[in-house]
DNA sequence: TCCTTTAAACTGACTGGTCAGTACAAATAG
DNA sequence: CTATTTGTACTGACCAGTCAGTTTAAAGGA
């Protein structure tokens, strides 16, 4: 894993397309999305979205590897600290970047659930790779005792993902007013249920 | 209010694209469908979707308001209980519902959080009809001194409601070997944290 | 019981517009 | 000199909505 790539025009493009996109995504949903838009919306002439993603689904494909890759890295623990921290740490990694890429929440919890979607294959994948991040943390506190009995690691894990998404959407549709540090507590005061004593 | 009415046959015919309309949403997405499709499914012409609901949109608004109304239904507290138990009814009532119309958790969740989106502001109102079940209940165990300091009862019904919509939809795409047991006993592990002592 | 009337309910071919994807010649950047 | 981008124009498929005509069934004679 080097450095980011020194950006060549392409990948400044692909930037671009990808902002754009999220940046419709929001009020429109993927369907109702067309490219003419996105190339406007990006500044970039429709056939540049062929000529870098080859169609409409691999540019919306693409994005969806974007954006959880970025999630990934702001969620991955940077040091082995206390279970409850680290449980803590992953919910603060959550809200740090849906505040930043709210679209970016929307888009996923309206394509994640949908069978047999055109998406569902990939998403799958994708949300392997975020839960097993949650998991690894959530079996720590696992070992150390927290959890209560009856209670599965990947249960507990996929569950807190879910909500502390749905929390945030929430938040962010309904209650913008309140700040961060407001919907992390009630995010925490949830998860105590699942780390406690 | 005199007894239900006979059935008469547009009532029929409404029924018949409700549920058409629902095999058909949890694959493609409100966006996707398309009336003929819809028409095709529900055994029944083009025109007579425009007879009985006079567009598209209409439809799907009504479809909304329709489960919604069951939905509510099926969680309005039949009689006054303990605190907890009433909570965990409502966790009941949620999983039984989602359970028997999976697909109207997918466009739920698809279509909540879409801003400015064209449902947006039939949605608000939706949710907010749940909510303030939910936001009865747990005033009660607040009441009751059963919720943590820092919790405010809006919060908590909101993320309540949202934990259990996500967590049922997990379970149905990611793990439908689980048993509605096993489901209901990983969000009350959840909500052990808010009612708890 | 059988015919007639009436309005509601339904039908499906058709229309007008939209959109993904293509083509390509000219411009520009590295 | 090559990769990338632009702008414009085009095609073919698809789809929401329309409408003139048809069917259904309930009510009312006779």
């Amino acid at each position: 894993m080097n450095g980011a790539p020194r950006p060549s025009r392409t990948s400044v493009t692909k930037q671009k397309l990808f902002d754009a996109t999220l940046r419709l995504v929001a009020t429109r949903g993927l369907a109702g999305l067309t490219v003419d838009d996105i190339a406007a919306e990006a500044g970039v002439a429709k056939g540049t979205v062929y000529y870098n993603f080859g169609s409409k689904d691999a540019l919306i494909e693409a994005l969806f590897r974007y954006g959880v890759s970025l999630l990934a890295q702001q969620i991955r623990p940077r040091e082995t600290v206390d279970p409850r921290q680290a449980v803590e740490q992953l919910v603060d990694g959550m809200l740090v970047f849906l505040g930043e890429y709210p679209s970016f929440a929307q888009l996923l919890v309206s394509e994640m659930w949908r069978t047999p979607g055109q998406w569902h294959q990939t998403l799958s994948v994708l949300r392997e790779d975020i839960t097993s991040i949650f998991r690894e943390q959530v079996a720590l506190a696992a070992d150390a005792g927290l959890l209560p009995d009856g209670v599965d690691v990947p249960t507990a894990s996929a569950g807190l993902f879910g909500t502390v998404l749905v929390v945030t959407l929430d938040w962010q549709v309904f209650h913008p007013e309140r700040s961060r540090a407001e919907v992390r507590e009630s995010v925490l005061a949830l998860v105590r249920g699942l780390i406690h004593r």
